[in-house]
DNA sequence: TGTATGGTTACTCAG
DNA sequence: CTGAGTCCACCATACA
């Protein structure tokens, strides 16, 4: 029966191939993409994306890229050879951007794969994930002991090359599955412990953001500064092209429970709607009087939502009020600099706001009028992606990264900073975080050179 | 409202 | 371990 199950796989695998396969040559864009992307494996080889021990990662390295020279050597269509050779060793990836018109269009994830073994167990796992998922709902909630929390080596991993922009864990409890988008616009995912990445570039510029669907981890959609918001579909093996602005995406969200609305942050201040079911953009406002940074919903009441702005506010807005085409906020949270992030506590009770004029917000209360700015450094100039403060399983503690490779952990409680989560193993600054809701405990750091650190509690 | 410019800063790799 | 090279982000300011 299993068998029987994996040919059915296999088949269908097939099938997608030789479908992207037309729709590439139908695209006239066939040989120039897979040499692109043949030219991109060697590119990547040339640097190690699986540090698994920091203290060790010369004796390591070697075997890994070792292994990865054979796999792709495997992996290559006999129709393109001879561009092998290990001479093509470029220093920056930045170099070979590929050129415009192959971002155009869907794109098949075999053309957009960077990573040179096989991703086939991988895609048929997400589809598989899914299907086992659905099974068990529900939030875990036990309390978290700060003291509990280490960084196990083995929680390590280079994930991509250069600056992490975003990362999210999936939401699953059953696996522990990264996802994380960089400046160059590859989405990278790793099985927490795993010895291998899985690594694409579907974009031409920085993600701004990725949404995996909450029962359907095949479907993933990405957000770009090149304007464009792609679906990953792990069934068909593409990423589709959903939406293209003139202007760059800066942030990507979607309500709890609400799957056929996105929600884009777009150019100087615009939040854009885009409607899934009529595959249109149902709304369009200016809220802000420069980029919006993050959106973020109260899961609580999924019709209040926050945005952060490089105009040194963040808002609350209330969708289901809308005058003349308009909304008004329900409330402005102003700063001295540009906002980086608003986000609610878990229970909605509470915002917290992370600015470049060193402070985070923290606002509760009924009307969120309660507020407190606490200090925090957050000048993390051109090498780094900004701090911001995101909120743990409950409301008492918020997580930010500072510039001696620590994690501060802010007490929304007592209102200042609780803690410092600092380890030898730590050689990096982590910029972005995510949590695993599943998991308490489970925390993931991002740095500027492509790693991720997984903190657990034990 | 838009363009030009300066300042801030960490990571990687070669030796 | 040290130091050169990266880099073109992003904000703040000045000026038309």
């Amino acid at each position: 029966m299993a068998s029987e199950k994996l040919t059915d796989y296999e088949l269908k695998r097939l099938e997608n191939i030789r479908r992207n396969d037309e729709m590439m040559a139908a695209l006239k864009l066939h040989s120039k993409a897979t040499q692109l992307s043949n030219f991109k494996r060697q590119r990547v080889e040339t640097k190690s994306y699986r540090v698994k021990s920091e203290k060790k990662p010369k004796t390591e390295t070697p075997i890994v890229i070792r292994v990865r020279r054979s796999l792709r050597t495997r992996g290559i269509p006999p129709d393109c050879g001879g561009l092998d050779g290990d001479s093509v060793c470029p220093t920056t990836p930045s170099e070979e951007k590929p050129p415009c018109d192959v971002s155009l269009g869907p794109l098949s994830m075999a053309s957009a794969r960077e990573s040179a073994h096989s991703d086939s167990s991988f895609i048929e796992s997400l589809m598989g994930m899914a299907q086992h998922d659905s099974v068990q709902k529900g939030k875990v909630v036990d309390s978290l002991e700060l003291e509990s929390l280490s960084l196990d080596p083995e929680n390590i991993a280079r994930v991509t090359s250069g600056r992490i922009t975003n990362v999210t864990f999936f939401p699953s409890s059953s696996v522990r599955m990264l996802a994380v988008g960089n400046k160059y616009g590859n989405i990278g995912f790793w099985n927490v412990g795993d010895n291998e990445v899985h690594l694409y570039r579907p974009h031409q510029a920085p993600i701004s953001g990725i949404l995996i669907q909450p029962h359907c981890y095949s479907k993933i959609y990405t957000s770009c500064y090149d304007g464009l918001l792609r679906l990953m579909d792990a069934e068909k093996e593409i990423f589709d092209l959903v939406f293209e602005s003139d202007e760059k995406i800066y942030a990507l969200s979607q309500p709890t429970n609400e799957t056929n609305c996105l929600y884009l942050a777009e150019g100087s201040g615009g939040l854009t709607i885009w409607d899934n079911r009529v595959g249109k953009q149902s709304s369009h406002w200016d809220l802000h009087d420069s980029r919006i940074n993050t959106i973020d919903f109260n899961c609580e009441s999924p019709h209040i939502v926050a945005t952060s702005s490089s105009d040194a506010t963040a808002c609350t807005w209330d969708l289901r009020y809308i005058n003349n085409n308009n909304l008004t906020a329900l409330r402005t949270f102003t700063h001295k600099r540009s906002v980086q992030s608003a986000y609610f506590s878990p229970s909605g009770g509470s915002l917290a706001t992370t600015s470049l004029d060193n402070t985070i917000g923290i606002y509760s209360g009924v009307n969120y009028e309660d507020a407190t700015l606490i200090s925090h450094f957050n000048q993390t100039g051109r090498w780094l992606s900004t701090f911001r403060a995101k909120w743990g399983w409950d409301d008492k503690y918020l997580f930010i990264g500072n510039m001696n490779r620590g994690v501060d952990v802010v007490s929304a409680v007592q209102r200042k900073r609780a803690m410092t989560l600092e380890s030898p193993h730590m050689s990096a600054i982590p910029c972005r975080f995510a949590i695993n809701i599943y998991e308490v405990g489970m925390l993931v750091g991002a740095t500027s050179g492509g790693q991720v650190y997984v903190w657990t509690s034990r």
